[in-house]
DNA sequence: ACTAACATGTAAAGCGTTACATGATTTA
DNA sequence: TAAATCATGTAACGCTTTACATGTTAGT
């Protein structure tokens, strides 16, 4: 019996639009995404579309998730494909959750990268950087907040809610990074700028 | 004239490379490599020695960059390409550094992930999630700050100085970030454990 | 009726990694 | 002289995005 069919590798991505499906509700392809953007994005990056939709190809082809055309005659608006996980997905994703090692988050911070060069920037660039970071991050935290709040004490999404928390706290640890390194620069400048060329 | 030659657009890795390059020294791309392990990884991801290897290619095609054979004749041990920024390379990266959109941050953070998914998973399992993530990061900040003592006030590496210093900042975050997740599971399990299953 | 926004997908192209191949240098 | 490590690169593959194609619904 060569083919073991099943404990199937996917990317981390696979997993995550699983793990959506793993909440127990029909979704489409659309309402993958949505979700996702909701969700995932204060700690994930949320795929694009077509990868929502070629992840939920490949899960069906898995045997994680099944999948149901409905029509008008269904009572839907329009024609469209919905997904369902199955018993052996709930079983694999539940095995990733557990079994899978504990790797490093990946980080590509471009404000970082770009006051890195700071060599090549002007001070009051590098404070439109930051600046403009900074307003980023409180946006996000504020998203974040508000998300949490109406999730409310929801037995359901207690986890879920719980990473709001975490991305709470995170985006406002960014803010105040970005807060922090305005005042490192503005010392580093004001100690070169009288002297300095 | 249909060939407007210069301002080549370049992915993000491209120009961390050649901000690297910018610094002035004549690199290898397996310098290059070490060098970004170094430092960029602390706020951006390393990219892999075939990524650097085609992307120092892909410089040298835009004109950004020249490179020449070294041997043993030169006085190197053996032969390899090393790389150098052109003029027009130097003027081109300080040209992104100050004119590229401000973009958020890219993160994938696995940990966060399988929390999101904490209805998959036991209490205990959650907690050996989050503290090999605060150990992490911890080692993380040990090794920034270590990295920062190490540049001493180097007038040439002031930048890259703060960043390793906002690095040890923000490691620091995700490790008490950590900590408090644990608190927040610890409290979460109290609630429900003596009463519930 | 027209437009904008919603919704579902496919196709093509590019980014990035892993695996592989090769040879030099150092250490035992 | 054998093994381990350093160093440089190529090839194949897979992930992910952008651009495109198509049709629907809701507002004006």
């Amino acid at each position: 019996m060569p083919d073991e069919t099943n404990k199937r590798a996917l990317p981390a991505t696979g997993w995550a639009v699983l793990g959506l499906l793993s909440f127990g509700q029909e979704l489409s392809g659309y309402d993958v995404k949505k979700w996702a953007d909701r969700s995932l994005r204060f700690f994930y990056w949320s795929p694009s579309f077509s990868q929502v939709y070629s992840e939920l190809r490949r899960l069906e082809e898995a045997g994680y998730a099944s999948s149901r055309r409905i029509g008008q005659e269904d009572g839907g608006a329009r024609d469209k494909r919905v997904y369902r996980i199955t018993e052996t997905g709930m079983a694999a994703v539940r095995e990733w959750a557990q079994q899978a090692p504990v790797d490093p988050p990946v980080l590509k911070h471009g404000p970082m990268l770009r006051l890195w060069l700071g060599h090549l920037l002007e001070p009051a660039q590098m404070r439109d950087v930051l600046g403009r970071h900074r307003e980023f991050a409180e946006e996000m935290r504020r998203r974040a907040e508000a998300d949490a709040a109406a999730a409310g004490g929801e037995e359901a999404w207690a986890f879920p809610t719980l990473t709001l928390k975490w991305a709470e706290r995170y985006y406002a640890g960014e803010r105040d990074l970005a807060a922090a390194m305005l005042d490192d620069i503005e010392a580093l400048t004001a100690e070169r700028g009288p002297a300095g060329a």
